[in-house]
DNA sequence: CCGGATCCTCTGCGATACTG
DNA sequence: CAGTATCGCAGAGGATCCGG
């Protein structure tokens, strides 16, 4: 049905950029220098995100191999944290040039609140 | 609901490119230097798109300034054209950008059938 | 020939509750 | 704490018809 086939590369990363809480959720972890974040961290830092997608988003992008994953269940509460792996990194650059691509072709570009959008940052 | 804006430039991308098709119309007008193309000549290389589809994307396309239209109604049939603006070639760099990380990330690169898949042209 | 209008299906997303 | 299970809805996408 469609002509691209399912894993060609630029339309997997289509598939999973597109999504809603995505690009959030890769910014998010970008913040603090890529350090380990807990899977509450993110949650709470994306207010209204419910588990289930945060779940699934991260096992997406852990699949995407964008981040990785650890797991503490030695001792309770436990602990799930995850970070940008390299490529997540690099990936970064992409959403910079994409902004970069905004600016400038959009006659203005459009300002976010600067206390919680995260792209501003760039 | 959302964190970022609504009129967030990076989301405002992330919301048309991760849409079915969007990919695949700008690289089938990206083909063959940018010449203008037909409503219908689109249409039929992208086999199984409907035309409300089709007409949808084109229209967001439009109004995000990543392509052109001009309108012959002077004679029959009615002619309507499509073109890349160059807001819309330079997106294309993003687009090959994204091709390269995948080249870079992914152990091995998952090929298309060479005589349909678009993206393999890079 | 172009593409809008209608109707219908399907799935992505969200709210809530629950478990190891 | 870190998720999974269940349910429900809205909106995206598809098939088809039709009119300019």
């Amino acid at each position: 049905m469609y002509i691209m086939k399912e894993n060609c590369s630029i339309r997997k990363v289509a598939n999973f950029l597109g999504k809603r809480w995505t690009l959030l959720i890769l910014l998010e972890l970008y913040k603090g220098k890529s350090k380990w974040k807990r899977f509450s961290q993110v949650k709470k830092s994306l207010n209204n995100i419910t588990p289930k997608i945060l779940s699934a988003r991260l096992k997406e992008l852990e699949r995407e191999k964008l981040i990785e994953k650890r797991v503490n269940v030695e001792r309770f509460p436990i602990k799930s944290e995850y970070k940008l792996t390299e490529a997540g990194k690099d990936f970064i650059n992409i959403i910079k040039n994409i902004k970069k691509w905004s600016l400038k072709w959009k006659e203005k570009n459009e300002k976010c609140d600067e206390r919680d959008c995260k792209d501003c940052e760039f």
